[in-house]
DNA sequence: CAATAAACGAGACGGTACGTCCCGTCTTCAG
DNA sequence: CTGAAGACGGGACGTACCGTCTCGTTTATTG
């Protein structure tokens, strides 16, 4: 992943990009699952052994590809007034991000994390930790601005909020759609036992 | 009248049941992924296509061999007074289930539902409608005893209720202990808005 | 002494009958070693263990398909003068006869005894023996006449007339045409050493 | 000019003689039938599909583990008298020759050729034709030469004189022993009319 | 004429082998 | 001395038949 500094004939790093670049177009048609090691190297041109240098599995390389097509960031609002409004606003974009494609995709890679801790702590660190650390922090602003009870616990609080969300995402009951996504952010306030 | 009486050979019932039996077997210390078709053959002494005849994979497999070992019910409480106490009650039942065994399996089921709509639509008919309906019901009633806003969206409320649960299971984040379980317990009411 | 008429339901012809022309139609249009059981049970409209209780395998069931079905005898002709005169005259026919169906059929059964001695026997005595045995009888009666040589080997001088023929038909290098057949037919008296 | 190396890595020289050689083994004491490519995957060591990589099934495969095993050829006699003189000669080896393991395969070659027209043509193109063209040049010299009759056609000579050895080898009606081949032998000589 | 018992159709059973796909590793050559 | 190309040993896939078995049904013979 990092630059080769070794003698001899440097890492393509065309090579890296034609990789990454043919995930992405597979992943476009295809279910994680049925993305190969094999398909992605005929797509980018490339040797098998190449993408094992670079990445120890399927997992790792769809992990990148998904987490550089600058796709998978919201940003968390700033100055929105008080926590819960701020709160409220990030749910509508969340759930507005996780509707389309990148839901999909978040929800492939959290499904693959089912049958692999490591992939699944990764997307938790790269992912999750990404999107979610601007509104934990958010939530303990707000406790120590007085906004909410001190005694919250901030992990069960990110959860109440965020977890009906995922939910939708992975269970698939129900639609993310505005409706959904409206309720819930009414609803923050009291959540958070304003 | 009936009769009805299919022609051939019936089915080996204990060969049914030695496949399912391999299955939970091999579930036991297997992830799913990692569970093939000819290794439950193997266990369970019987052909492959003895198994192709009465499942069409391994996730119907999978999903018969869990949801009949008896480990997949989590009865909702009666006569639990108040709707939100009832809810409450069934939360602190529903973590303590997905902290163990099942809720790995849970979530691998659903994990394996990422890559196939149609498995996870099964399961949630089969495993979360069955686990969540006397819930909607509850707060439905609690909605016509005038208890709860009847304004009050069911699907969401489930999903405020339940989603956080499911979040943790499948996101991993943080673990399912009794600390959760209470916090979100003594949360419920004014989650429902009460 | 007494009947012994076994008690129970009879066979049934039919099913026998049915079974003989199902493999009979399977053959015109399959080698035989694609045809399988179940397809004959298929196309006989009976069952598995019906076609094993009255024969021991595909071979045996095929055999007696072709042999009954009249196209599997070659008359050897009689009162055809002289000896050599006999056999030409057959070797027309019987040239004529593998040209056509019967000749692939033939062919695939010797095929077929290649794998098994037991199949390659059976065929020897109920295709061959009764089709060459008059032949043999004739060569004899051209001996014991004067005709040839008594010191001609009979079984040698068959082998000399007839193995060409089985010759071609079998390793399929040239064509069971007529002038193959006048050709060898020319020839006959003077292979017999006469 | 020239070079036209191909890329990648190349076949596995040990791979191709281990599974030539695990062939060879297992013909030693199995039918042609009875071999299967699972069979010879696991005597020699050898994933299946670097077999079906360079064989495009059980016969190609056999049959070549059959002529690279040197037991495939026999030689014409050179300056051997006369054409007969040398056809004599040379039927006396082929006997000889198809009497044993050879035969067999022979044998079992050409029965599978019979469900099968490629496999027969190309084992005629690699084993038939190669044995009998020196005799089709002998005989074709013999005609130039005036030593046989020039209107003598060459095909049907060829079936003469190899046709009831084949026959014998195929039907199994008669031993291919040295009294066979004698008498074969001593007639060639009036066979071709000479 | 009921009971008996064999043969029937249907088709499931435990197996074996098929030919294919992909895995992750290795081996070669070109640049 | 990297990187593409691709062969390697391995293992699972889902399918086709094998020959046997177990059903409920049918049918001629026996008691």
């Amino acid at each position: 992943m990092s630059k080769a500094r070794k003698p001899g004939r440097p890492r393509s790093e065309s090579a890296h990009r034609a990789i990454l670049e043919a995930t992405s177009r597979l992943l476009e048609t295809t279910v994680i699952r049925d993305v190969t090691i094999e398909g992605i190297a005929r797509e980018a041109g490339v040797g098998k052994p190449t993408i094992y240098r670079w990445w120890d599995g399927k997992c790792s390389l769809v992990m990148e590809a998904f987490l550089t097509s600058a796709q998978s960031r919201v940003p968390f609002p700033e100055n929105a007034g008080s926590t819960a409004q701020a709160l409220s606003f990030h749910i509508l974009r969340v759930v507005e991000f996780l509707r389309g494609e990148s839901g999909r995709m978040v929800a492939e890679m959290v499904g693959e994390g089912q049958a692999d801790p490591k992939v699944l702590e990764k997307f938790r660190k790269l992912f999750f930790s990404r999107l979610l650390d601007p509104a934990r922090m958010a939530i303990e602003g707000g406790k120590a601005g007085g906004e909410l009870d001190a005694e919250l616990d901030t992990d069960l609080a990110l959860d109440l909020v965020y977890g009906p969300i995922y939910y939708r995402l992975l269970v698939g009951h129900g639609a993310l759609d505005d409706h959904f996504a409206k309720g819930l952010a009414a609803r923050i306030a009291c959540i958070l036992g304003a």
